[in-house]
DNA sequence: GATGAATGAGATTTCATTCAT
DNA sequence: TATGAATGAAATCTCATTCAT
């Protein structure tokens, strides 16, 4: 199963390493950091994370900290940069989806790569959802990531007979998707990865269609 | 419309508050101090929210907010209490949802009731949703209240013919319609009221169904 | 047995009491806040004594504390005048202290005396022992109150045959006298009160002597 | 002459220095923070010592001090180890005492070594005597250093002929031994160095063979 | 006379960031 | 490139004292 931090390794650094040509020690000492940014935005959130933290996590000085990010809030920004793009390879994979059996299938499986995604960049999706980050760029990145989801669900449910708004049911089906995942990661809430899908595919599914009076 | 902070005067007091008896001006103290509160958590969230914004905003000192709670963490927790039973006394009136526009309009003045709710008490629940509270005391406190609202509709589901789980799908509704309103209130997500209540309405309402062979 | 706080009423009040004139209410009230100020002293020493234990203990509050006493060091040096004149009594009574059994006899009842003096204010004798009070005028008190004491002491010693410098071995046997009862009651020491003063009355008996070549 | 702060370099830090590996400018200024403990704790007694007045001894900031120190209980806490340690090494100096002219000039040399060490580690000594201290450990602390040498002595007592009770009688001496010189360091006793010494070894020594009747 | 309430100065502690080696 | 050390601004919390009722 997908684990925060799995992935290929990130491609642009913070704002001072760019300034700089990274060797191979330096670019492992960055992937360090990355990691262990994304572990402890995992266990404290994003706000209470302390560079302190990071650099424990990373077994590594303050002093490199800054060699590599100009704070807390570049680090964050690598990251989730990384996710936006991850996001939006996703929307790009969500077909047409069928009335029956078939498009129902064609959901499950595109929600089974949503569950696998949300799980790799969940640290940062949740500090998204921190409602209240320092920066304005970050807030527009994470409603960025949302609505490429969200649009593209919209155009699906647009090709459907159903009375509901597509626009507006989309971003709903996008919250409650993204909030069962945070459910069950962060609370308590006990539900196997089948039991997930077949809620959250039965759900959007009739959602999407809601109003229709074909069905 | 509901803002934050509305609502009956709030019964209990921080823990220093418990052990003195308060008076008319020092009730007074205290409400202005629990509104305050409500305001910050608001604009700032939960983490990022310091005393001195509290104090500030309800134009007192800092000794005298130490007279009343012992810390902020006291401050939200008598916040959240209020919360939760309010969230408990929304569950308890959502009564049988029926298959059809009977049972949609029900579901829709629900709705409509938790909305308010919602506005009234948006900034204790958005900071439950900041992952990470230092005490699992709050923590619990957050789970306990979308736990009451996730019961109350799993037992409407299962009088349903419905196939999908109960439990699994009264999770993911709640999800939605939390983080909906919170994508309305905190985002810029822009739609009105009725327009909200309807999408949430139909999705909720064939959500419940979904699986149902009699649809 | 004494216990800190027994004894006469004491005949005078803190600095704005003395501008008024007390009735019996303010005399009453007066007493309850001495008593409770010897009871904080005694629990937490001078330092760390608030004004707010001290009300606590008393049942009263802030503002009346004020009434009576101008600050917690008023407080003490009512306190403290009180132990004075009481060690300055002690002092007065120590009679000719001869080499025999006699002599013995008549020491020990004297430390007796001590002994229970020590118990009724021991909480101004420790706080004296703090090293640094916060006035100059308080540690002087509490110099006066061993002064008195020593100096007696040293002019029995004077009218033995013993090569000791009178001086010096009455202010080391009043540190063993004092000391050893702060040990008795502040620490864990258990020891009997006839123990304790056959220990005390056997030193200082042969203190009194020491390089007395008759001896 | 000694003075506070003399002595080795100290061996042990605070606890997050023991979480670190400090290089040689770390230990200095660990050091510096030391001896500005013992200064300021000198000066002000444990209860009234501000972290701030340790900093400001030690000419560095507040962020620096908790690199090395939890807080000042911890500073505390190391001084006093090393106090704990020199007393018990003293202790294990004692030899037998002798009656006569001999085992005066045993004890008077022993003492000699006492009154040193308390030079050295007053500060700390005298704090333990702040009758209340905040944690448990550190009165513990205090209580073992002062019982390692009562123990000793007690052990001296018992090999004479003496009818006091060595256990009793060698608390009372400590007491004495101590509390003389923190008159003399703390009040303005004046005494020179040479006194101060005839004055307790005489009383020590008879008082060590008090009862004895070959005496 | 008595009291609850309010205040603000001051103490403690944290932590992002910079610096020297 | 890496790191331990240092810094100081900012946050939290306490408590003696004054005030209004």
């Amino acid at each position: 199963m997908a684990r925060p931090g799995d992935g290929p390794p990130l491609p642009t650094g913070g704002a001072p390493a760019q300034l700089r040509a990274l060797r191979a020690q330096g670019r492992r000492t960055m992937r360090k950091l990355l990691a262990a940014g994304m572990k402890v935005f995992d266990e404290r959130g994003y706000q209470a994370a302390r560079v302190d933290d990071v650099v424990k996590a990373a077994r590594t000085s303050h002093g490199t900290f800054y060699l590599y990010f100009a704070n807390k809030e570049d680090l964050f920004r690598v990251l989730a940069e990384d996710c936006v793009s991850a996001m939006e390879d996703l929307a790009d994979d969500l077909g047409p989806v069928a009335p029956g059996t078939e498009g129902y299938e064609v959901l499950r499986a595109w929600l089974a790569r949503f569950v696998d995604t949300y799980r790799r960049h969940g640290p940062v999706i949740r500090a998204w959802a921190e409602a209240h980050l320092d920066s304005p760029e970050l807030a527009r990145l994470g409603g960025a990531s949302m609505n490429a989801l969200a649009s593209r669900i919209a155009e699906r449910i647009a090709e459907q007979d159903g009375s509901v708004d597509p626009g507006h049911a989309a971003v709903a089906l996008v919250a409650m998707v993204e909030r069962l995942n945070y459910y069950v990661l962060s609370r308590g809430i006990t539900i196997d990865d089948d039991a997930l899908l077949d809620t959250l595919a039965s759900i959007v599914h009739v959602g999407m269609f809601a109003g229709d009076p074909g069905r």
